[in-house]
DNA sequence: CCAATGCGAGAGAGCGCTCTCTGACCTCGC
DNA sequence: GCGAGGTCAGAGAGCGCTCTCTCGCATTGG
């Protein structure tokens, strides 16, 4: 960290080039000044061709590269954003693929506005301080909340520290938000099931203190009072295991269902295999609609009908709501991207 | 970006406090100097307690976060470290969990740490070109890439830079490398194939172009050898459709294979595929190994034996070398991490 | 009682860059 | 032909922080 003054072989007059080269070094190689190297580097066009070409061969001879630091300094601008995953990294990426999905989305835009992509994951209290004194301390220029909880209070924090702010799974909030249509979904699943002739349709919801668990729960709820059916309801967390646990105390309860819609993929395919052991055939004696359409899906046996929800564009989506208020834009405060119901197998 | 000097309502002295609050101000709202605030920010104990008490109420009261750049300008040091994907976004996170669990890894050591994690896609060349700028820049204090390419001149680049590297996938490099042993696992598996009694044993191999694919093959190769068995090998790229490609090639080729030791869990699964289209039972015709051991495995049908790597130990022990380079304490150059045959129903 | 020693706080010089302001030089127009 | 106007490069003031150096003051030994 501290600058060595001179290398083993001794009090030489300046030793050898050490640490990067600065702006001042190239101008003084280039023989202009500081404030013309800063307008080539940074492509201002007032600047006389011969000066332009000798700054910039100065610079590549030199392998100079500008200081982050030094300009965000002054400029106040990171060109790199946060995406914030208040889960610990175990969760994040577990099976389901959700946060990775979401990633991909945010990075693909990012990448192709040139903005940097910086992963913060929440998941404990110090992590949470850490995520907060990065975001105000200016190392970004403004933070994306992927799949909030309803209790944090983060993003609030930093909206009132200054900082933008874009979110996913948190509408009420002075913030750009984006979400998929979770009930239009559910929905969806619930007609084709009672169109394909069920009646007792029960659900297995996710936590509560999550909007996608709500959100799918009130969709069922809606479906289930329109078509005059009672609403049969046991809740998981969006694990496999929450959702093998659920089904089998479905079926102790209500032996008689005979179709039921799983508010995850994962707490279906969890389901199935409730539903094995008891020997309930699948669609036959008990229909099984599950929730997100991830990959894992297609490999159920039997293969799951589900309801697709566009993660990676809920990336996207969120990236490019963040890039516009970057640049001062007008943004839709409320995002709904659309989900659609996927047959297969299982209903 | 500019300062606004007046808000609506006009040229009064010195609208409200605007921008966050700087040390400087911290240091007069205590009747300290700015050097005994910086003490006190930065934990130093020669600071006599009455002050210390004046400084973080002072601090507390403004809501002082200090400035991140500002800091790092004078201390060199930014405590990130960038992990480098060297994919597209869409491929790294795609079905196979190696990149979600390298970060997971990563992000979890990290964390502990108090470091953040930056993450880099360089799947295309501009790609490329920012992450250098970005770590020659002085974004990160150190730079990781997962999965290199034998190609990728990158982590050279940042080498010759000054920019500490530790890395996964190409060990003949001037840093710290961390792998797994894949040429134990796959003669592990091999040899699991020839107890059980096959004896023409295929293999579809991956990319040749990665370290992964290379030494899966070459252990392959030499179990075969020491087993005096021909080598039957098809050549695949990791996905699935790949590995249903390769598996239905050497069908065509060599209808009486008895096993196939398949160089990723999703070309397994692309393999089994093709086996069912053949109506080949397995593992009584056919016996398939792959390797990975992700979440798909125990989702096959049958389950699939597999080579298990701990790819999230990837993560986790790149993290903890690069942690020690930035502490300037003495590393492992080359780090083999144990693979381990996982026996489940399909050898 | 005075010099030697030590400890803790302040002063001030930058870190590498951007950006405004100034001023040199040149081109026009009347 | 000379002043007005315009263009483009340089000078210089910071951005917010750290860190060395210095100095004041209290403590201690001779």
């Amino acid at each position: 960290m501290r600058r060595v003054e001179a290398g083993p072989g001794g009090g030489t007059v300046r030793g050898p080039r050490q640490g990067r080269p600065t702006l001042e070094e190239v101008a003084e190689r280039a023989g202009v000044s500081r404030a013309t190297v800063s307008r080539v580097v940074n492509g201002q066009t007032t600047v006389n061709e011969d000066l332009r070409v000798a700054v910039e061969a100065a610079a590549a001879e030199l392998g100079y590269v500008p200081h982050a630091a030094a300009r965000s300094l002054v400029t106040h601008r990171t060109d790199s954003v946060a995406l914030i995953l208040p889960e610990s990294p175990n969760r994040v990426f577990s099976d389901d693929q959700f946060f990775p999905s979401v990633i991909r989305g945010v990075a693909g835009e990012l990448d192709a506005a040139g903005k940097l992509l910086v992963l913060l994951t929440t998941g404990s209290a110090e992590a949470r301080e850490r995520a907060e004194r990065y975001a105000v301390g200016g190392h970004v220029d403004g933070v994306m909340f992927a799949s909030l909880h309803d209790a944090d209070l983060l993003p609030e924090l930093m909206l009132r520290r200054g900082v933008p702010v874009v979110c996913n799974g948190l509408p009420h909030l002075d913030a750009p938000c984006i979400d998929v249509d979770h009930q239009g979904g559910v929905l969806a699943a619930v007609e084709h099931l009672l169109a394909k002739g069920h009646r007792r349709i029960a659900t297995i919801a996710g936590p509560q203190d999550m909007v996608a668990g709500r959100a799918r729960l009130d969709g069922y709820r809606e479906a289930m009072t329109a078509a005059d059916r009672r609403a049969i309801i046991a809740v998981g967390d969006f694990t496999a295991e929450s959702g093998q646990a659920a089904m089998r105390q479905l079926l102790a309860d209500e032996p008689d269902l005979d179709a039921v819609f799983v508010a995850s993929d994962l707490m279906a395919h969890g389901a199935l295999q409730a539903l094995r052991e008891a020997g309930r055939r699948v669609p036959d004696d008990v229909a099984v609609v599950g929730f997100d359409d991830i990959a894992l899906a297609t490999f159920c046996d039997p293969p799951l009908t589900t309801v697709r929800q566009p993660i990676a564009e809920i990336g996207s989506t969120m990236a490019r709501a963040m890039l516009r208020v970057l640049e001062g834009e007008p943004v839709e405060p409320l995002t709904i991207l659309p989900t659609s119901l996927v047959i297969r197998d299982s209903a």
